[in-house]
DNA sequence: GACTATGATTGATCCACATCAATAATCGGC
DNA sequence: GCCGATTATTGATGTGGATCAATCATAGTC
């Protein structure tokens, strides 16, 4: 039972690397992926640099840090973890991607992938060649446009992680990150309460910095303060308000909101 | 002698708001800044979208947090800092731009800034409307895709700044911040070994994630093992190879390198 | 050129979370 | 449906760096 997340558009589990396409208006991300924005004889274009679709298992690889780049990606079903490793072999993993999600746009500007990716699930994956992607972007102004939109969101959703790491307590974290899921699960279109992990403790831990067992400790704690119930890797959120306000007010990567203009403090 | 990292270009201390103009090619930064890549009529265009000029003195606001975002902002001389403010008054310094470096990307998803910026000391700031330049990108392809990698050059920094607060030792995170700003340093003209420093303790704790007083006893240990000295705010570094070996690998934004090709752990 | 505010250093103490250790629950493979 | 291997929980102990508290240095200010 291990699928989660799981998008109805997903292809049959069958094929082998690259299986039947499916034209980017029948998808069922359309509206969370690059289209946005887009005319309708446009989108046909869009479908032609799309140059492969992949289906990977729990654990295999979509590219590996040090590789040249030539693909973005994104999801269409299942999750991804994307992860860099230090020399000394620690692994920091640096983001989750659920369907409609883009990977890889941290490779464009050095022209290798500095992180790895790998899928949490079964998971399918459309690939764009990032060459004809821009030749593309020339024909096509609105996809540009929603290109920069979609990378200036993942560089908002880094500080939001940045901040947490750098400021906020174990307590804080955890509940930041369930929020983030709750409100990313709620815009595809599934509960916002009542969802499943397909990140181990470890891969949440490290994502968070923090330790393996002060997350499971975290865990029990929120269940029996009845913030939530958590068995195995399903979640369900019983009192969502006191999660957001344990989390502080940062959602992590979900937020539409803005700090509530900040204190003119007279300029010192 | 508070200035330091003054370039040539920078327009007298004199002005106003808006001072005159110089046109993007007689710029300093020229190579810096955006328009790499770009043909030389294309140039006169590029100059069309600076709105205006802004002089900075030392902790003035650039833009507020919560802000309607309209312009993107390059930094031609000086130094910037950028940071968000939690509902509880804590404040998370996000980011230290040098001159060349391009502030408020993270801006474009939302409409709105979600960070302060304000100057570390005198600068000189170009700006750059945001609708203008969109429209242009139709007509300069190069002009977008440069935009892209600058962007995800800046996703690549958070990245490393990431794997620096979730994974490292306060030793590691100052010896990655001063090696980070020797290679910046470098790439502008400047001593990589002799510079000085235009933020505080406080801002650097705060940025890495640590205490005042931990940065002020790392820069005293740093300075009894001969790494490098330091008065104030002015470091010589000594033994940039040890420092290097300090700091991991993650030399924090100046990254030209990548990690030397994970090992194939086989998948798992 | 003394005065005050701010920033930096240094020392003493404390605590949140890591680390170590053991056990328990699940999962995947055949 | 059993077995070894992960993955998760729970407890005991340790520590890196935060916090608290002075003192000192520097930079503005009138």
């Amino acid at each position: 039972m291990a699928g989660n997340v799981k998008l109805s558009v997903a292809g049959p589990g069958g094929g082998g690397v690259a299986d039947k396409r499916i034209a980017c208006r029948d998808c069922t991300l359309f509206q969370l992926c690059l289209p946005l924005g887009i005319g309708e004889d446009e989108l046909a274009l869009l479908d032609e640099v799309i140059t492969a679709r992949r289906s990977l298992k729990r654990g295999e690889t979509l590219f590996r840090g040090g590789a040249p780049f030539h693909a973005i990606y994104a999801v269409r079903s299942g999750s991804l973890k994307t992860y860099t490793i230090m020399q000394d072999g620690r692994e920091q993993v640096t983001g989750f991607y659920l369907p409609g999600e883009l990977v890889a746009l941290d490779a464009i500007s050095l022209g290798r992938h500095p992180s790895s990716a790998k899928a949490l699930e079964s998971s399918s994956i459309c690939e764009f060649s990032f060459q004809d992607f821009e030749r593309m972007g020339v024909r096509v102004p609105g996809l540009q446009r929603q290109m920069l939109r979609v990378m200036s969101r993942e560089l908002l959703n880094d500080e939001l992680l940045l901040l947490l790491l750098g400021k906020k307590s174990a307590e804080e974290r955890l509940a930041a990150f369930l929020l983030s899921l709750a409100i990313r699960f709620r815009q595809r279109g599934f509960s916002a309460t009542d969802y499943n992990l397909s990140m181990s403790r470890s891969d949440i831990g490290n994502y968070l910095g923090l330790a393996v067992e002060t997350v499971s400790r975290l865990f029990t704690r929120f269940q029996q303060d009845g913030l939530l119930r958590v068995e195995r890797r399903r979640i369900r959120i019983h009192d969502i308000d006191r999660l957001s306000l344990l989390a502080g007010d940062t959602a992590l990567s979900g937020s539409q909101r803005i700090d509530s203009a900040e204190v003119p403090q007279g300029e010192r």
